[in-house]
DNA sequence: CTGTATCCCTAAAGATACTG
DNA sequence: CAGTATCTTTAGGGATACAG
């Protein structure tokens, strides 16, 4: 999902789409560039030069997920704040019933 | 996701919602409905009696979040053929290079 | 019926080193 | 720069047994 919302803004090579995807190591966006290409939502073009450029950019099928993946980007910040406050009380509730089952 | 969908169709008790969802081993699914609980998604409502009858329902929030998963789904109903095309393309074409570096 | 508690095992991810 | 290869660690999930 990262990457392919880091790609919705313009194509980028490997090491700039690392650095924009931030904290992803190496060896998992090798793996995951390879996955995404293999279903058709990116697409990957080496350019003959030395040292290489390797250049990843959505495809129209990456584009029309990424519609989709916005959707529930969006529905992430709208929500994420309530959701926090509920785990906590979860988490608190939670807590309390464990202290009256087992009094220290 | 699952769950979510399952219980969009209404309220469901723990084992009818076990066989709706087809598959998922009772742990699992007891760590799901709870981690739902938690995050606002779900209600859980225990009716005492003997045996016990807890029943699972969406809460408005998860109702807003399948809205979002929904499209999804679609989009994958949508596109899941296409992908699998590419998919066995990709591979063939890897076996070839392959094939083509390493000749038996 | 609705779950917990254990034990176990594997697939996924991190760390590190190396290469065309 | 754009990756592989290797090794290790960890978290996710299956199987099974038990419990209120």
């Amino acid at each position: 999902m990262t990457v392919i919302c880091r790609l919705d803004d313009g194509p980028l090579r490997f090491n700039a789409l690392r650095r924009a995807v931030n904290g992803i190591t190496q060896r998992m966006l090798s793996i995951t560039v390879r996955r995404l290409e293999r279903d058709g939502l990116i697409s990957r073009a080496v350019e003959p030069a030395v040292p290489p450029r390797v250049e990843y950019a959505l495809t129209e099928r990456g584009r029309s997920l990424h519609r989709v993946l916005a959707e529930l980007v969006a529905w992430t910040e709208e929500n994420l704040d309530e959701i926090r406050r509920d785990r906590e009380r979860y988490d608190d509730a939670a807590r309390a019933e464990e202290l009256l089952a087992f009094p220290a």
